[in-house]
This record gives structure tokens, sequence and C-alpha cells, in this order.
DNA sequence: GGAACTCGCCAC
DNA sequence: AAACGTGGCGAGTTCC
């Protein structure tokens, strides 16, 4: 591997970094302190009314018996003893790999069907809500904004971290929630909030260290659809089509709990478990009649006990064989580089990336093939935060960058240099950086999100780039 | 009464 | 042979 550390340039992006997010943390964002009371007492409402429910319930009451006093329902550990020693069910989920401590998360307590569990989750759910989030925005807000920090100097793959409050973790994917946290946040008054991220720029980036060509081919072809081939190739789908919604359920499978855990280092058994979730097979023998429906209505687990597999131990020894084609053949040159810097690392005791840093220290196999990646993934989205913060102070501009969650900058749009805000956004990220950064050796995209004017964090929606 | 830990859960 | 990368944070818990 040629690389040549350039540790003034790797010190320049951190000095320059820290500078221009210094000044987003002192611009800060507007919260609604009237609608953090509001959804803050509605929630608590909605706590306290399935509490309520809940404690009526013979499972409750049972539980309150045994444990001489008022059960914590916030504890995960008087849950367990309550559910495994005193009920005696059979854990269907371990927090250990020994099978010794059975567990009560999310997944562990819906395996178990009981309707006061779902009303235990519910109340964690809002609870999460309403404490980590809402309160947290209330607790650190001044004169009514927030002041996320980001650091740079946390995290040991050279990426930002952020706190008080956290603004790299609000939700987003449970579509109730997100509207809940992100509805506290606002704009500056007439303004606007843009959200610009990059598409799979991990991926983007790792295929700068190991040139695979098959991963080349795949990114640089816009008709090309990885995940799509790994569905068709998971499911045994001859006519896969990632346009039909049973198809694209099994695609997100396949990228969601194949592509993404084996580029981080996780194995064909684990995958397996985890597209089982998603196409709704238990980790038994299977049953004609199981899981969800292909086009046409067939069941999956009839479609793939024609195919030969018949059982959850048959899935996993296919996924074996396809983990094994996938570094062994399909990216081959990916799988040999992974090899290669491991070798070196053990020779030169580090590893460098591309952007100048150098990971000294103890190692795993996994953590040497994703610091690089993820460290100079980051320092894409830092140079271009760099550059976007010293545009808009050159130019006067009033937009201003507020935050930022590793390939995504989030700024505070003046409508009236949307179009320009837009225009320069675009160009520094996929013009300017690949530039600046030789190294990037397939085109980068970017894809936009958009609130109205005077609208929510939580009113955004896609907004194509000019 | 606080430090340090576990567990669970939110993001990329 | 073994087996998911990086964080922050709240509540419960244990230890000093």
């Amino acid at each position: 591997m040629t690389i040549n550390p350039n540790t003034a340039e790797a010190y320049k992006l951190f000095h320059d970094g820290i500078l221009a997010l210094g000044r987003a943390e002192q611009q800060g964002m507007r919260i609604d302190l009237d609608y953090v009371g509001e959804a803050k007492e509605k929630l608590t409402k909605r706590i306290l009314k399935i509490e309520h429910d809940l404690h009526q319930t013979s499972f409750f009451k049972h539980w309150q018996h045994i444990s001489k006093g008022k059960p914590n329902i916030g504890s995960p550990l008087q849950l367990a003893n309550f559910l495994y020693n005193v009920k005696n069910i059979t854990p269907q989920k371990y927090i250990d790999k020994e099978k010794k401590k059975p567990s009560s998360d999310d997944e562990a307590l819906k395996l178990l069907q009981l309707p006061e569990l779902d009303m235990i989750l519910s109340i964690r759910k809002l609870k999460k809500a309403r404490d980590t989030y809402l309160e947290a925005f209330e607790r650190e807000q001044v004169k009514g904004y927030l002041h996320p920090f980001f650091n740079l100097h946390t995290v040991s793959t050279y990426r930002s971290s952020s706190d008080s409050p956290n603004f790299q973790n609000i939700p987003k994917r449970d579509k109730e929630v997100m509207k809940l946290v992100r509805d506290a946040i606002y704009p500056r008054p007439g303004h606007q909030l843009m959200a610009v991220d990059f598409s799979k720029l991990e991926v983007c980036i790792a295929v700068a260290y190991h040139h695979d060509p098959t991963m080349l081919k795949y990114l640089r072809s816009p008709s090309s659809d990885m995940h799509g081939d790994m569905a068709a190739q998971i499911f045994k789908i001859d006519d896969f089509n990632k346009h039909l919604p049973e198809h694209k359920l099994l695609r997100n499978a396949a990228k969601n709990s194949f592509v993404f855990p084996q580029f981080y280092g996780d194995y064909y058994q684990n995958n397996a478990i985890g597209l089982c979730r998603w196409i709704e097979l238990p980790h038994t023998a299977w049953k004609t009649g199981q899981g969800v429906q292909l086009p046409g209505g067939k069941y999956i687990s009839n479609h793939l006990k024609e195919q030969g597999i018949n059982s959850f131990d048959g899935f996993c020894t296919h996924l074996q064989e396809i983990e094994s084609d996938f570094w062994k053949r399909r990216f081959k040159v990916y799988g040999k580089w992974k090899e290669k810097v491991q070798a070196e690392y053990l020779v030169n005791g580090y590893v460098d990336s591309y952007t100048g840093f150098r990971f000294k220290g103890e190692m795993n196999k996994k953590e040497i093939i994703n610091y690089p990646v993820q460290g100079a993934a980051f320092h894409c989205l830092l140079w271009c935060f760099i550059q976007l913060d010293k545009f808009f102070a050159e130019k006067g501009w009033k937009t201003r960058l507020i935050g930022q969650i590793h390939d995504e900058v989030v700024l505070d749009v003046a409508p009236e240099e949307l179009l320009k805000v837009s225009k320069i956004v675009k160009r520094i990220t996929t013009v300017d950086l690949p530039r600046a950064f030789k190294w990037i050796n397939v085109p980068l995209s970017v894809a936009a999100d958009l609130g109205p004017v005077d609208g929510s964090w939580a009113s955004l929606e896609e907004y194509p780039l000019p």
C-alpha cells in the first residue's frame, strides 16, 4: 500500500475543522420551548395511562407480590428476574454469548408475545423520547437556542462526536418519535432547514483503498444495483425487480443484514438471524405458508423449500457459501486488500488513512479495516464543512452551518439564498472535494432534504439539488 | 454522595 | 478460530 501520511495536512484539517465546527456551535439552532413543554406533558399523560393499565393486570400484580413493593419497570434486571426466574418463561434471547444472561430488550420482549410486555415497550419508547431528547433540549438550551458540541478529539477513528445534547442521534427511523422530537427544532426566524448527505459515502471511500474492480463497476454505473444482486443471490430470485414492493423488502434485508454487516466484519450466522427477522421466518425447520409473501402471493418459505432450503440451519449453510463467494469471488480484490492491510499492521504496528491520520496501538482485525475508511469518510464531510463555512463568511451570506452528522451537514438557510446555497453545496461536495482529495476514484453524490420557511426539523422533504 | 459499571437505545 | 465498526446518554446498580 502506498500511502504517504501527511500529518501536517491532518493537523490542518482538524485545526480548520474545529474552528468551523465552533462557529456552528455558536450559531446554534432554535428550539420551540412551548412545544417542548407541551409535548413533555402529553407524553407524561400517555405514559401514566399505560402504566395505569399495566397496574390492573394480573401480570403486574404478580410482579408486585413477589417484589415486596413497587416493581421497577425501568429496570431490565428486575424485569428479567421476574420473567425468567419467577415466571419461569424460557428466554428467547440472551445478552451474552454463553447464554447465561437472558435479555429483556425490545426484541427479547417482543418474542415472548405478552400484551403486558408490549405495554412496557411502549412506555420505554415514550420515556426515551421525553427524557433523553425533549428533557435534554430543555436543559441544554440557552435563550431558546441549542448549541450542541462537536468534538474532534474523542473518537479513535478520527471521526467526530457530539454532546450536550448529542446532535448525532436524534430519532429518525421511527416516524412517530421522529416527529415528536424533531418538531422541537427550528431554523432561525424566516429561515429554512436543509440537510445534505453523501450517498453510501463509506463504500465510496473504501473502494479508494482496495480498488476492487467489481465494486468500482457498481459505484460507477448508476444502473447497477449491488444490494439487489445480493438479494437475488441470497433469496434465490431469478427475476429480481427492485421496484416491486416485495422485492424491495428483500433488497433492504440484503443491504442491512448482509452487505453492510459484512463490510463491518460480521459473519454469516449473525446475517442469517438478521435476514430471518426481515422475512419473518423462525430459527427452526420451516413449514409451508410461513414468512413474507413474494409477488403473486407465494410464501417465502415455500419458495426457499423449493430451492432446497428447508430450515434455518439450511439457510445458515447457504449464507456461509454466499459469504465465501462474496469475499473470494465477487469482491476478491477487496478481500485480498483486507488481508494485506491486516498483515502490514502486524509488521508496522500502525495503519494510515488517505487523509494523513495514523492509527496506532492495539487494534483487532476489524478495527484495522474499518478505522481508515470510517475516518477518511468523515474527513470528506469535514473538508466540505470547512469550505462551506469559509464560503458563506467570505460572501457575507446569511445562511449558516449549524451541525453535522458524520456524512451529513445541516444548514440554516436564508430563503433568498436557497438557490445559490444549493449550487455551492453541490459543487463543493461533488466537484471540489474529489479535486482536493485525488485518491477518490468514484463519483460522489449527495441528496438534500429541505424544510419550509419556519418549518421544524420534522418537516423536511426531499429537495432535488439544482 | 459520587464514580464506574451494565443494559438498553438513539444515530451513522 | 471467531465472529458488527463508531459514538452519547438515561436509569438502575454496585462499590467505595
